[in-house]
DNA sequence: CATGAATGAGCGTTCATTCAT
DNA sequence: TATGAATGAACGCTCATTCAT
């Protein structure tokens, strides 16, 4: 289920057909950023170390961004469209309402769980008050089309008349999101200081399936009220 | 609502009279540290930096502390102490078992809403994987009495017919804060990613009444089975 | 053979007579700082660990010195007059010339090697050009009486006809006390660029043999002519 | 008959072109460092100083020498080096034994009165009980040819009747080595408490006659008994 | 007198970035 | 274009010394 990373980047999708040395080169390092910035953050990343990453010269990496923080931006458009891409690949349409949100949770809950990568990143990022993904403009309203269809199964539940009414998407879809990013991104400090070991075998399952329960409980609350208003 | 941090910090509880500087200058330096820390992570405070928050030199810091880990250490145990001895003035036997869980969940959030800085800090601790708390004995297992208040009341809640069974109590205050936490932790990223400004008057307070209204669905949800099991 | 060295110290042979705790804390503060400059010399001696050393706090250090320096300079000085005094408890007019030359030999290396201190010392006093001893006016000419006796001694031999003519004092005692204090000094070098462990059990002992025949040696040749210059 | 420093490091034996312009850096930096720990020894000796003698910036020091503690190593290394291979230039073969002694002695003495840093750094590495020497491989046993050679020219000695039985040769060595050097590292302190001057002009020839005299002596004491043991 | 908190210059080291080759 | 030597500001930390209590 977790697909390997070197194959996984969003930026490979691009035509590759002629041997374009530069964008493969763009990439290793792309990569080897992703690496460095997941397992020690922003500012815990060293160039340094990056450029041994990729085997180059530190460089190279001036040479292809001008700096710390524009290879930041790169590898944060990067692994952005590589999450829109996965969600892309869910076609929500093909399922029932509960089918589909059972779908949707799952799969983005899998892919935090595949990517650890993803939490650190954006939480180096929101530490930085998203200064970096402010500058992109391939990522801005990014999940606009995600939440669109999410709104659809929605209506659709609702039309089927299993699905509660007034449902803000946005605020639903930040829930669906954020119960398995947190779980996942403060598993180390939840461990102490509930003396429980989150990162034991089955934890993530066990999360899963608590969340799912959550969302869908809420979701199926059909009052009777709902019809009329 | 929100309370200034020179009185709200667990630390000063103790009576702190002018005998004793050494004791009244460790505070102003986790004070300081707190700041400097939730400002720019744990790699991106400056002990410099620190230090001019005091008022003092740099030495001092060192004469209280023995390195950057252990002040770090010490702001987390501060900060951990606050928050759950606000936790403990909140009474949830005075409640009704619904009641109980909103206030619970809107105490919860606004602490968080209150204190920016505990999530900064705490998500710079997981980027660490709990190094520091690790080596802390004040917080370890702090949150055990809480959660035992909080399955009591979901036990009420059960015994009255209200609330549903099968509820993982561990899971389900991990589920509580972390609706809360990862809005106002993401909402930088979010507000891009959603092109919809969570940063606006009015956005925090939608929130707390989605999250809350998504938990009380879920325990609500009483199902004719649950009786029989 | 060897004394210890609470006990030994040139200082404390001044009369003691009235309880002057001034004057025991003194000597307290220069046994804790012979022992800190002598194990890490003197740029690496610590005034903090001195205090340690004390028991006391670091301002009565500056109470009775000034300075690190001066500290130094009592040190130094302590320590010489140590040495003198036990020089002075070696009386070689009892002894027939070339036991009284196996007696001074010894008597100084066995100082040494008891006295590890001494060489630390002495050595980091010279690495300074001797900048402290300079200051001091107790230790000035204070080898003068010695080598004054050691040239009797020279002079008995050279009478009786068993020591050579020409001997210069000061070249000689340089001589004595340099086999044995460049030996004990330079140990650790010497016992990797021989690839022979001087410090093994015995080599203290060997050294102090091959010295005093290489000196012995050197004393009795008498040559034919030395009595008709 | 003192060579400049520049020409005289045991590193540029090597051909340096002006191709690598590291393999030059490295012995700039060499050559500063080993200035700079001589005149203040290893604690006494500050990383921004030698930057300041390389007349580059501080990080260079450590983009060639990961800490002071590896550079003080590398300073030993050369200057052993240096030294090995000035007693190479000394073919003993070519003498008979009294002037080969003679010329082993003098060049010896030769080589410290003309590398007084050669004294200051061993002094301190003494000091700190040879740790940095036991980490070099190429110092290790280094002068284990020249003490066979001496050994060498002992016998031939002995064979002739003019030397003594029974010489240790690493004792003698150290002797050798010792009597000038602990007077040339140690003039400072025993000109106070000798009041005799020797840093003034003619000491060091003086000592070298002395100490020459001296083992020669030894040496040349040829006992009746010797041949018949 | 004695304490130990406080100072501040300075230490060994790091690191994003530049630039000669 | 690619390398890696070089830069220099700044980092975490130390330490001899001072000073209020």
């Amino acid at each position: 289920m977790v697909e390997k990373r070197k194959r996984d980047s969003a930026s490979d999708a691009k035509p590759v057909g002629k041997k374009r040395d530069a964008e493969r080169t763009r990439l290793v390092i792309i990569q080897a950023a992703r690496e460095e910035f997941a397992e020690n953050g922003y500012d815990g990343a060293r160039t340094d170390r990056i450029a041994v990453r990729t085997g180059m010269s530190k460089g190279v990496l001036y040479h292809y961004f001008n700096s710390k923080d524009d290879l930041f931006v790169a590898v944060l458009e990067d692994i952005y469209l590589e999450l829109r891409s996965q969600n892309e690949a869910l076609v929500l349409d093909d399922f029932e309402p509960e089918a589909g949100i059972r779908e949707l949770i799952a799969h983005t809950y899998n892919y935090f769980v595949n990517h650890p990568e993803f939490i650190v990143l954006v939480n180096s990022e929101n530490l930085m008050k998203s200064q970096h993904l402010e500058r992109s403009q391939s990522v801005r309203s990014m999940f606009a089309p995600l939440s669109h269809r999410l709104g659809e199964l929605i209506s659709r539940g609702q039309e089927q008349g299993i699905f509660r009414a007034n449902v803000d998407i946005i605020e639903l879809y930040i829930s669906i999101v954020g119960l398995g990013y947190f779980f996942l991104s403060n598993r180390w400090t939840l461990s102490v200081v509930f003396n429980r070991d989150l990162l034991a075998e089955g934890a993530e399952e066990k999360r899963l399936a608590h969340m799912t329960e959550l969302v869908l409980d809420y979701l199926r609350n059909v009052k009777p009220m709902d019809g009329l208003k």
